[in-house]
RNA sequence: GCCGGAGUAGCUCAGUUGGUCAGAGCAGCGGAAUCAUAAUCCGCGUGUCGGGGGUUCAAGUCCCUCCUCCGGCACCA
């Protein structure tokens, strides 16, 4: 069986989860049940950034610990996502203490490979956004251009990773290539970026500033700052490398018993430098193989600004579950914006995303399964039911690119191109009519048999995107479950016994 | 400023390597049907494919130029 390792970031515990967290992750769990369901082994991992200075005032600022603070956070996330429908299987925190092994593993790799260095880093910093600003953002005025604060001049001690002696390797790994950053505009960001020479990523900060951070192992003056904690998050997931062992046998020689290197890191633009250039290069100076491919989403606009809790006014399509429902709204996010594009978000667009799901799939379901119920008692006809099959090879064969390509709103419009199709179908075998003809009862079985059919592979296609509303119309076929890919073809439907229910995706008035 | 991307029907967008490429969905108009959530199905678009110039037998599809919009330009999780 093959395997699938994919990521999303671990969002950073002093915040709440919103719309962006929610996109990413649900974007990760649509293609982890579309791997599961094409038979894959997955390993689809999320998690929380725990550590570092915001997280150490928020939690001083309510009286309680830091890692107090942490666990009410990452319940936070949890809750959001099982109330998502997020299938991970692991939920990682950098405050594990298996991360912070792994971590101080890494760290002593790299030091013990020579790229490690220890020198001065003086910028101006603020406080209120947790780092440093360069000359240019702060302006002639010297104030943070986020929140418009105080920043102060700072210099202290700090290691370095040597990233500069990476940059023609990783240069030359992104030209080489061309697939592993997407979509392919990301791409070309990030070889304009390394146009330029490269500078070394500061790792530390002075213990006496933050204490809410993993020591380095070869100076408890200083903590691991945010890159190496929190990128490694995806190694320790991974099962690369073991702590307890000694040195070389750690990890860092024969992968083969992990899940190391992962499939595909997917994000947020905003932070595509740090997974496309810092990311890679630790990894080259600690010997370990890159990730396979890295994908940077868009953001969800209204209007023309992104949206953000900071805004106030925005109308977020995560409240519109209580009344479309979950599966509704993960429809809209992806078959609504072009995986890597920015989208913008607006009422109308959700409804009309949300009629399509009740009128051609929804009603579809309901028109099929009440004509079987209807001329049939509710029993599948034995009888031939490939009428569609060209149609539905088609459709899976877009389906299959479209997921497997990562345009996943491309996927998805195939999987309601074949719902449209079926209702064509209808429409041309008239059942109604062959139902006033007792002669022409082969016909209508036959007819019948093909809606099913095609139901249930309808069904296997939306159960990404649809999980419980694909699990109700698996049920509603009298299947035990969703089935899966390799399984459609040898699909024995006659003689299931199928129920009409209510309608799956129900008008919703008072819009 | 530098680098990159985009400008195609009212709206959202498809259009691989130049030659049925002028399209889809939504909205609108007309019709059919009645199994179904008044859902479905069929028919209807004279769009200068942002402007201008060029290459070619042939250009949304390549080159130049102009206009407009957008993105990136490092320690931002």
């Amino acid at each position: 069986m093959s395997s699938f390792f994919l990521t999303t970031p671990i969002y950073y515990a002093s915040g709440e989860p919103h719309l962006g967290h929610a996109y990413t992750t649900i974007l990760a769990d649509v293609l982890a049940r579309y791997r599961r369901r094409a038979g894959e082994d997955v390993l689809f991992l999320t998690g929380t950034d725990e550590h570092g200075q915001k997280i150490q005032e928020a939690a001083a600022a309510q009286g309680v610990t830091p890692l107090e603070l942490c666990d009410l956070m990452a319940g936070r996330f949890e809750e959001a996502w099982r109330d998502l429908g997020i299938s991970h299987d692991r939920f990682i925190r950098t405050t594990e203490a298996e991360h912070i092994g792994v971590v101080t593993a890494l760290l002593e790799r790299l030091r013990d490979n020579g790229h490690i260095y220890e020198a001065e880093y003086a910028g101006w910093y603020s406080v209120g956004q947790e780092r440093y600003f360069t000359e240019k953002e702060i302006g002639p005025d010297r104030v943070d251009p986020i929140a418009g604060g105080p920043v102060q001049r700072i210099r202290e001690k700090n290691y370095f990773f040597r990233m500069s002696h990476f940059q023609d390797r990783l240069i030359r790994h992104i030209e080489d290539n061309p697939e592993w950053i997407v979509p392919a505009t990301r791409r070309n960001e990030v070889l304009g970026f390394l146009n330029q020479p490269l500078a070394d990523l500061s790792i530390s900060r002075p213990r006496a500033r933050i204490h809410w951070g993993i020591p380095l192992p070869w100076d408890a003056d200083q903590v691991t700052y945010v890159w190496v904690d929190a990128l490694t998050n995806y190694v320790t997931a991974s099962g690369a490398i073991d702590p307890a062992a000694p040195g070389p046998t750690r990890g860092f020689g024969d992968l083969r018993p992990s899940r190391w290197p992962a499939d595909v890191h997917l994000m947020g633009k905003d932070i595509l430098t740090t997974h496309a250039v810092y990311w890679p290069t630790l990894l080259m100076g600690a010997d370990l193989p890159l990730p396979r491919k890295i994908l940077a989403h868009g953001w969800w606009v209204v209007g023309d600004t992104k949206m953000s809790k900071s805004l106030g006014n925005v109308v977020d399509p995560l409240d519109l579950r209580e009344q479309f429902g979950t599966d509704a709204v993960r429809w809209y996010l992806m078959r609504e914006m072009p995986t890597g594009q920015d989208a913008s978000y607006t009422p109308e667009r959700f409804l009309t995303r949300y009629d399509e799901l009740g009128n051609i799939l929804g009603n579809l379901v309901h028109r099929a399964l009440s004509m079987v119920v209807r001329y049939r008692g509710g029993t599948v006809p034995d009888a031939p039911s490939h009428d569609l099959a060209a149609e539905t090879e088609a459709a899976l064969d877009a389906y299959r690119q479209g997921l497997e390509g990562y345009r996943l709103h491309a996927g998805f419009a195939a999987a309601m191109d074949l719902a449209r199709t079926a209702n064509g179908f209808v429409e041309a075998r008239e059942p109604w009519a062959l139902a006033r003809a007792p002669e022409r009862a082969d016909e209508l079985d036959r007819t019948l048999a093909t809606l099913v059919r095609t139901l249930a592979v309808l069904a296997g296609m939306f159960e990404p995107v649809a999980p419980v509303k694909a699990r109700e119309l698996a049920t509603r076929l009298g299947l035990a479950d969703v089935p899966r890919f390799a399984e459609l073809d040898g699909l024995e439907i006659a003689g299931l016994h199928v129920t009409v229910g209510s309608p799956l995706f129900p008008r919703v008035e008072a819009r």
